[in-house]
DNA sequence: GCAAAAGTGTTATGAGTACACCCATGA
DNA sequence: TCATGGGTGTACTCATAACACTTTTGC
């Protein structure tokens, strides 16, 4: 990781969505310093790089998935916004941190920083979390159970959830939270844990159809003693 | 202007919107350089301050004006999104070049830079377009008849209106455009200016009326040979 | 009275909501 | 046959669209 090749005082933090066990969850990194930090996977953006580009570098790094769908959503550039939980950190331990394999450059990590924020969706099967050398663990947390952030992270995931919301219905992307396929309930479910409201069975499912962009496949015997649900799946 | 104090490579365009004569008009600015250079209204964000107080700072050199509507609304970061026009323009002219009063620092101002865009609403009576020491004119050009922009600017202004119809409904923006008081039809002529679309005027009066945010106040005699339209505010 | 534009009313349409009902499934 | 959950139909409400009609204003 080479410092000098990145934007100076330029940083990008993602909110990586997945879904699960009705649950919209959210991938936290707890940073690999001997303090509980929380953190968003976040990472800088290389001088030859589009923003977009470094922001699917990060997803990539972390998911070991590509072709995730991502979309940019607020700038957080407070003018104090800075590193300072670490550096309190740095201060309390007195002993060198080393980022990576590279000790950390105080002068270049400390200044204030402006972010971009992105939020990905991923089908959270597919996702291996991926801890990079800066991270202890990284793992799934619920929406609505994160751990304590570091810095303003936890006002971005709460943009990003805003954003979702105002989106998911548009712009159609929900189905990229779920499967290939899925049934109608699935996708119900889905949509009641991203606006954390039921909606009622039947009205939810003819407004779905009449998007027009589900193709309903064979059904889906699961072994219970119930009418088996068609499967489906998200075209074009 | 201190180039030192400002963050490097990090800049805020603004697509600073007006309204007047049935047109939505942005303001440009023709840069103070021996060649035909538009630009968006423009600036950097300096280390101890908010990017929305940038943004409103640099509004206000411009404009004159504070308590101005702005949002920030996208950033623009392709790897190659560079001020080459001026670098074309100085190797062609080789002589050095101000800003201002201050000599261009070639290496601090021919990075990279990433951009984030803001978009403004304001008053167009209440503006009196202010050139600053980098602009040759600033004016108002109306949004289909824009000049050719320097970098990527035009597109900043497309995107801009994108997101400025995505809002104007659902945030009631649009009487930022307008004066305190005005006819249903002159907001009606606004959306349709901004939606570049007519919209059926008595079904539009009913929706505006719905909204609950129009206090009708007295009618508007303006001689005429028909009946005084009624004069409107908004409210809260 | 007349043209022009403002204000209002009436009906049709379509999306969304709430209710009910029938069907398939496996025990 | 039964409970369970899936699929569908129908009536109601509400916002919007499309039509028409009346009113005000100054010449």
């Amino acid at each position: 990781m080479d410092i000098k090749g990145f934007i100076p005082q330029l940083s990008i933090d993602c909110v990586i969505f997945g879904y699960k066990n009705k649950e919209l969850k959210v991938l936290v990194s707890k940073l690999s310093l001997p303090k509980e930090l929380f953190s968003l996977p976040g990472g800088f953006i290389s001088q030859d790089e589009d923003i977009d580009q470094a922001a699917l570098r990060i997803l990539k790094e972390r998911t070991s998935l590509k072709d995730i769908y991502l979309e940019q959503f607020k700038v957080f550039g407070a003018a104090g916004r800075k590193n300072n939980a670490i550096l309190d950190f740095i201060e309390e331990y007195k002993e060198p941190v080393l980022l990576g394999e590279m000790e950390l450059d105080y002068d270049w990590f400390f200044k204030r920083f402006v972010t971009i924020g992105y939020y990905a969706l991923v089908d959270i099967n597919k996702v291996k979390p991926q801890k990079t050398i800066l991270d202890d663990h990284v793992d799934w947390y619920p929406i609505d159970d994160l751990p304590p952030f570091f810095m303003d992270h936890t006002q971005i995931v709460e943009d990003a959830l805003v954003e979702l919301r105002r989106n998911l219905d548009d712009k159609l992307i929900g189905f990229n939270l779920l499967p290939e396929t899925f049934t109608m309930r699935e996708l119900q479910e889905l949509y009641e844990a991203v606006y954390d409201k039921p909606f009622a069975r039947n009205n939810f499912q003819k407004r779905m159809l009449s998007l027009g962009v589900l193709e309903r496949l064979e059904k889906k015997f699961t072994g219970a003693a119930n009418k088996a649900p068609y499967l489906y799946r998200f075209i074009s």
